[in-house]
DNA sequence: GAGCACTGC
C-alpha cells in the first residue's frame, strides 16, 4: 500500500501544495486490466516479465504451493500476479499431465483481459493454452487449454456437473478480499473439496487487511506446532507510487459543496494531473459535474482547461468511452464518478483523488424480506482503495472529505454481499452443490439464521425443497441450474404445462437486462411517448414482450431501437440471455409452447413463480403486501402508473428510495393466488395464515 | 409525477 502521511488542510481553504512528480517507464496490473506505460520504450516481453516485483519470488511462491495446501498471497497493485503466477505453475510442472490451473475473477472484463495479455505472453493464440471462460464466452479448448481463466460464477457452475474439480491442480482465487457473493461461496466449497482432495492447491489473492482471516480459515492443523499449518501467507510489494493522504481538520457539512470547491482548489493549485471524485450516485454525480462547469466558466483564461466528465453504471456505453479518451495537453480531465471507478474500471492518468466517504450499498431486511439501496460510510479498505487510484502513474494526492478522527471510526472492511442479500439463491445452489445442512455450511461470514430461514421458506414455497428441507427432485434440482433467481426458475419450469413458454422465456430475459427504454434528458417526452406505444392495461410484463416481438419482427435493427428510444445493446443482451434459458429448459424437457395471443395465461404463469411477492391495493391508493401487510407504491416509470391503479398486483421487485416502490408489476386476479399457491397461504403460524387469508379478502 | 452502487450465472 502506498505510504499514508496524514496531512490536513481546513475546508473551503486553498487545497494543499504540489508535490514532487517523477515520471517512468512501467507496466502495471491491477484489477484485472493490464496497462503498459510509455510504449516508446520498448522492451522484449520477456524482460517485462523480469522487471514485475513478482518474479523475485518465483521460486519461493513454487515452494510454498508443493508445501502448503493453501496460500494466501498479498499482491499489492502492480505486482503481477494474476498474470505470472500461473505462468510459474505450468513452468513447474502443475499443468502436466492433462491438469488445469485455474485463475477466478470477479469480473468479466477482468478474465477476458488477463487471460489475453497471459497468452500474448507466452506466444499463443488466446484459446489454446491460455484461455478463459465467462458467461456467454467459452473460449477455452478442451484438449489443449492448461491456464483457464474464468468469474467465480463460471467456476460454481462447473462445480454442478464437477464437483470436486477434478480438472484442476491449482485454483487461484483472485480479488477475494471483494468478498463477493460467489468468491465467499467457492471459498467455503473449497475448503470442503481439499478435504477430498489433498492434491488440490489453492491460491488466495487478497488485500493485507484480510489475510491473516483466510489464512486461519483453510489452516486445518489442530495442534500448536506451527510446522504443521497446512496454509500460509507471502506479500508482494507493488508498483504503486506514494499517495498523500489530506484529511479536513473539521466535518464537512456538504460534501458536494465541497467536492466541487476542492476541485477549483486543485485546478487553481496544481499546474498538471486528473481528478477522480468519488460520490454515491448518479444525481449526485450529474449535480456536480454541472456545477463545475458552472464554475470553469468564471475562471478567467486559463491556461489549463477542465474537461468534467460524469462516470457512472447507468450511463450510455458511448457517454462512459469518454473518460478513458485523451485529453490534450492543456486540458485537465475531471472525472464524477460512482464507486464504479473504485474497483471495476480504471482512469489512467488519476493524480487527485477526492473521496466523499459515503457509498451506495444494497442491504437486506430479513424482518421485511425487502432488499434496498443505502448510503453507508465507506469503510477504510475502501477509503484506502479509492486513495490507491491516485498513485498509479506518479505520487498523487488524495483528499478525504472527512476528518482523521472520523476515519478512524469507519469499520475495518465492508460487510460482505453474503450478509446483505437475499438467500434463496444461495440455499439453492449450495443444496444442489450437496450441501444438505446450509445452516451448517462453512461461510466465511455466516449470514443471520433470519436471513437464512427466510431464504429456505421461500423455496420451500416454491416446492424446490421439501418438508426435510431437502432439494426436491426434479424441481428444486432443475431451478438451481438455471442462472436465475428462484421465482423466476419456477416461472419458467412452469410455463411448458402453462402452454407459454415462449413468451416466459422472453419476458424472464427481457426483466434481467436493466433500462431498456432510453430516456435522454432533453428528450424526455418524446421517449415517452415511444414507450407508450408498447404498454398494455396488464403491466409491465407484457409492455416488454410487446417490445421484445417489435423488436424481433423489425429484424433486430439497431436503427429501429433508436427511432423508440429503446436500448439495443440491452435488447441484444436480452437476445443471448433468453438462448442461454432455452438452451437449459429444453434440456428439462419443458414443452416449447406459444400461447397464441392467450394473454391470461402467461399472466397466471407468471403468478405460480411470483406469487409471495402480491399486493392489495389500500384505500390510501397506496398498496399492501399479503404476506406482511406492508405498504409498497407504484413506480412511476411503470406502465400501471395511472390514475385507476388496479386492485390486485404482483411484482418483479422493490425499489427502497424515498418510498418502497415495486417495479415490474403485473395486474392479477386474487383467485389466482389461491390456485396457484396453496403451499404459500397455509404457510405460518395459525394467526398468520389467518392474517394473510383475511387479507386475500 | 419519480429517479435506481456494482458485479455475476
Amino acid at each position: 500500500m502506498s505510504t499514508l502521511k496524514p496531512k490536513f488542510w481546513k475546508p473551503g481553504t486553498d487545497a494543499p501544495g504540489t508535490g514532487l512528480h517523477e515520471e517512468r517507464e512501467r507496466i502495471s496490473e491491477g484489477s484485472g486490466e493490464v496497462v503498459v506505460y510509455n510504449p516508446h520504450v520498448s522492451i522484449s516481453i520477456e524482460q517485462q516479465r523480469q522487471r514485475l516485483p513478482i518474479f523475485k519470488h518465483r521460486n519461493h511462491i513454487l515452494y510454498l504451493v508443493e508445501k502448503y495446501e493453501t496460500v494466501v498471497i498479498v499482491g499489492e497493485t502492480g505486482c503481477g500476479k494474476s498474470t505470472q503466477i500461473p505462468q510459474f505453475l505450468a513452468e513447474a510442472g502443475w499443468t502436466a499431465e492433462g491438469h488445469i490451473v485455474a485463475i477466478t475473477q470477479p469480473r468479466r472484463v477482468a478474465a477476458v483481459t488477463v487471460a489475453n495479455r497471459v497468452a500474448e505472453e507466452r506466444g499463443s493464440i488466446i484459446g489454446n493454452e491460455v484461455g478463459y471462460n465467462i458467461r456467454f464466452d467459452d473460449c477455452t479448448d478442451a484438449t489443449t487449454t492448461r491456464i483457464k481463466f474464468l468469474t467465480d460464477g463460471v467456476l460454481v457452475r462447473e462445480m454442478m456437473s464437477d464437483p470436486l474439480l477434478t480438472k484442476y491442480s491449482v485454483i487461484m482465487i483472485d480479488e477475494a478480499h471483494e468478498r463477493t457473493l460467489y468468491t465467499d461461496i467457492i471459498v467455503g466449497l473449497l475448503k470442503k473439496i481439499q478435504k477430498k482432495r489433498p492434491d488440490l492447491r489453492l491460491i488466495i489473492s487478497s488485500a493485507t487487511l484480510d489475510a491473516e482471516a483466510f489464512k486461519d480459515f483453510f489452516n486445518n492443523n489442530e495442534t500448536n506446532d506451527k510446522s504443521k499449518d497446512t496454509s500460509t501467507i507471502i506479500s508482494v510489494e507493488g508498483r504503486t507510487y506514494p499517495v498523500d493522504i489530506y484529511y479536513t481538520i473539521s466535518p464537512v457539512p456538504d460534501f458536494i459543496k465541497e467536492t466541487v470547491n476542492t476541485i477549483v482548489k486543485i485546478h487553481k493549485t496544481e499546474p498538471t494531473g486528473d481528478i477522480l471524485a468519488f460520490l454515491t450516485g448518479q444525481d449526485e454525480v450529474e449535480n456536480v459535474v454541472s456545477l463545475v462547469i458552472e464554475q470553469a466558466r468564471h475562471m478567467s483564461d486559463k491556461q489549463l482547461k477542465m474537461k468534467v466528465l460524469p462516470m457512472y453504471g447507468g450511463l450510455p456505453a458511448s457517454e462512459q468511452m469518454r473518460v478513458f479518451e485523451r485529453t490534450s495537453k492543456n486540458t485537465r480531465k475531471v472525472v464524477i464518478a460512482t464507486n464504479i471507478a473504485e474497483a471495476s474500471i480504471t482512469i489512467s492518468g488519476i493524480v487527485h483523488v477526492i473521496d466523499c466517504g459515503f457509498v451506495k450499498l444494497r442491504a437486506y431486511n430479513p424482518n421485511t424480506g425487502l432488499e434496498g439501496l443505502v448510503v453507508v460510510p465507506v469503510s477504510q479498505a475502501s477509503a484506502q482503495q479509492r486513495s490507491g487510484r491516485a498513485g498509479r502513474v506518479r505520487s498523487g494526492k488524495a483528499y478525504r472529505l472527512y476528518t482523521e478522527e472520523d476515519f478512524d471510526k469507519l469499520p475495518n472492511s465492508t460487510v460482505p454481499e453474503m450478509q446483505r442479500t437475499n438467500l434463496a439463491t444461495v440455499i439453492l445452489q449450495l443444496k444442489c452443490l450437496g450441501i444438505d445442512n446450509v445452516l451448517r455450511f462453512n461461510f466465511l461470514s455466516p449470514p443471520s439464521s433470519k436471513a437464512m430461514i427466510r431464504g429456505l421458506e421461500l423455496l420451500y414455497a416454491l416446492g424446490a425443497i421439501n418438508d426435510n428441507a431437502k432439494l426436491t427432485e426434479p424441481l428444486g434440482v432443475r431451478m438451481a441450474e438455471f442462472p436465475l433467481d428462484p421465482m423466476f426458475a419456477k416461472t419458467l419450469l412452469t410455463s411448458g404445462t402453462f402452454g407459454c413458454s415462449e413468451e416466459i422465456l422472453t419476458i424472464i430475459a427481457m426483466l434481467q437486462v436493466q433500462n431498456i427504454f432510453l430516456s435522454p434528458s432533453n428528450q424526455k417526452a418524446a421517449a415517452e411517448k415511444a414507450k407508450r406505444k408498447f404498454s398494455v392495461a396488464e403491466g409491465d410484463h407484457i409492455t416488454l414482450l410487446n417490445v421484445y416481438e417489435a423488436y424481433i419482427k423489425c429484424g433486430k435493427s439497431s436503427r429501429w431501437c433508436h427511432e423508440h428510444y429503446l436500448n439495443y445493446r440491452g435488447l441484444c443482451r436480452a437476445t443471448s440471455i433468453r438462448d442461454q434459458l432455452k438452451k437449459i429448459a429444453k434440456k428439462f424437457k419443458v414443452k416449447m409452447l406459444n400461447s397464441e395471443g392467450d394473454v391470461d395465461v402467461i399472466c397466471r404463469c407468471i403468478v405460480a413463480g411470483f406469487f409471495s411477492n402480491a399486493a392489495k391495493l389500500h384505500p390510501s391508493g397506496s398498496y399492501r403486501t399479503i404476506r406482511d401487510n406492508y405498504t409498497l407504491y407504484i413506480h412511476p416509470t411503470s406502465v400501471l402508473y395511472v390514475e385507476k391503479p388496479p386492485k390486485w398486483v404482483i411484482f418483479n421487485e422493490i425499489l427502497q428510495t424515498n418510498k418502497d416502490y415495486m417495479r415490474d408489476i403485473m395486474v392479477i386476479d386474487a383467485s389466482w393466488l389461491y390456485e396457484l399457491a396453496p403451499h404459500y397461504y397455509q404457510y405460518g403460524t395459525e394467526r398468520e395464515i389467518g392474517a394473510k387469508k383475511a387479507r386475500l379478502e
